[in-house]
RNA sequence: AGAGAGGUGGCAGAGUGGUCGAAUGCGACGGAUUCGAAAUCCGUUAUACCGGCAACGGUAUCGGGGGUUCGAAUCCCCCCCUCUCUGCCA
């Protein structure tokens, strides 16, 4: 959530950021924003002077009961009751004016850095980086869908017996190159600064709405309407929400986690082409790494990660390539995204294996995550968090890229990690 | 899940209707003492919002929400959470 403060000492700016981000209606909502806010402040100036008139009074009657003067309380009394209508009549209007102006703000979506690229559409991405050459596949190379049934290492049809589409069943080898690329990932995130965190993987509606997926997306979430819980659809959601209504101390700065969870995504709408195999699951699973920094080490900070994200895909030996989102194709609560997408030989086309993004202070102010600036004034954290890495798009690519005739080779760096060196 | 107890400042812990934002202790910070340190002593030590250039003033917050009252940490109702016992269970 973007703060009141800058929209309003920085009105152009937000204005053009907005227009980056092809915001609609920008102009008309921030006006209005403003609007509410001024109203806001001219209700809290009158409800906290009719307060603290009755606040004498009350005080004045109990030194009148205390010495006994009961019909000089009684007479104060008779005062009180204007004054208490007049608060209650502006803490009302209050409440209005905020929840509107909450509900304004929270429709803004965050504002695109200044090395954020035009454009509306993924074809508008800038390529920042490109590594690897691509593999040579042998004749009658298979989509990694084929390559699954081949080894019988993954089973879509099990999974939709006991759940339903896009919920896959890992079996035998399959099962146990994930697991081994879970420890992998986590145990390069050890290497590199960040502490392990597991954490659970339904979070309440307070923790949706502080990292942004709520009220926005609340559609792509499962829920469980008996306690009102959310499946995750990501680890950045419990772990960035571990330090919601926090004043960390400067001296901790920056935090580091990495988790792995299964992550969880309803994907409503977004099924057409392209999403065969694992392409595009409701479960998957992954690794994610988060940061909290402050502000200005929060962009070198950024590039840390996605170098670290970089190296990941170097030792699995796949080629990659970096995106700098534009501004139509980045997040509602982004101001700068790095996705990194691997060839997948077979198919022939990039997958987006990992997202990392710099949030600023657009969902610490929704967690109030702060810390205690120069001079003992609290100030917003910036988030940043960055997938570390997501499996099934990884091991559709290993499949693919790596499949012979006599069975898939897997990069050493996973050897021991598995437990074998090729698949089949 | 049932019965009971309880949720107060960074922590511990008083406070059961009237200057209570809240005693006291610990911790932290600043200062004095010291060559330096420990000990000791003095002081400071929440957050958000409103007004103000500022100094400062005001309002709210004692798990959350609502109510009673001139006045609520304190009384009433609902919800959440924690602990103990019983039950169930990986």
């Amino acid at each position: 959530m973007l703060q009141v403060s800058v929209l309003k000492e920085q009105t152009d700016l937000v204005l053009a950021g907005l227009a980056k981000k092809h915001y609609p209606n920008a102009e008309t909502e921030v006006a209005a924003i403003l609007d509410l806010d001024q109203r806001r402040r001219q209700l809290q100036t009158e409800h906290d002077q009719a307060q603290a008139e009755a606040n004498e009074l009350a005080r004045q009657i109990g030194g009148l009961m205390k010495s006994g003067d009961k019909a000089g309380a009684e007479t104060l009394k008779a005062r009180t009751a204007t004054l208490k209508q007049q608060t209650k009549t502006a803490a009302e209007e209050l409440t209005q004016v905020e929840t509107s102006l909450q509900l304004a703000l929270v429709k803004l979506p965050n504002l695109p850095h200044s090395s954020v690229p035009a454009g509306r559409t993924p074809a508008d991405n800038e390529v920042v980086a490109e590594h690897g050459p691509k593999p040579e596949l042998p004749p009658h190379a298979l989509p990694h869908w084929e390559l699954i049934k081949k080894y019988d290492i993954i089973d879509f049809e099990l999974g939709n017996k006991i759940t339903g589409a896009g919920f896959p069943v890992y079996k035998g080898q399959g099962a146990r190159l994930q697991r081994a690329l879970i420890n992998f990932f986590l145990d390069e995130a050890r290497n590199a600064g960040y502490e392990e965190v597991q954490p659970p993987i339904l979070v309440n509606e307070a923790s949706g709405y502080g990292t942004g997926q709520l009220p926005d997306k609340d559609g792509q979430m499962y829920h469980d309407a008996q306690d009102n819980l959310y499946l995750i659809p990501t680890a950045e959601v419990p772990i960035t929400n571990l330090y919601r209504d926090e004043i960390i101390a400067t001296e901790k700065l920056p935090i580091r986690n990495a988790g792995y969870t299964p992550c969880f995504r309803r994907e409503a709408g977004s099924w057409g082409a392209d999403v065969r195999g694992l392409n595009r699951l409701h479960q998957f699973d992954k690794v994610e790494i988060v940061q909290i920094a402050l502000p200005e080490q929060s962009y070198g900070i950024l590039e840390e990660m996605r170098a670290h994200i970089e190296g990941l895909l170097q030792k699995l030996e796949l080629p990659y390539r970096v995106l700098r989102l534009c501004g139509g194709d980045m997040s509602f609560t982004s101001a700068l995204t790095y996705d990194l997408e691997v060839w997948s030989a077979a198919q022939g086309r990039w997958l987006e294996v990992s997202s990392a993004s710099n949030f600023e202070t657009y969902q610490a102010n929704r967690l109030k995550l702060r810390y205690r600036a120069e001079g003992g004034k609290t100030q917003l954290l910036h988030t940043l968090n960055g997938s570390a890495l997501a499996l099934p798009r990884i091991v559709a690519a290993l499949l693919e890229n790596n499949q012979t005739e006599d069975g898939i080779r897997l990069p050493q760096v996973l050897h021991s990690y598995c437990g074998f060196e090729k698949i089949g």
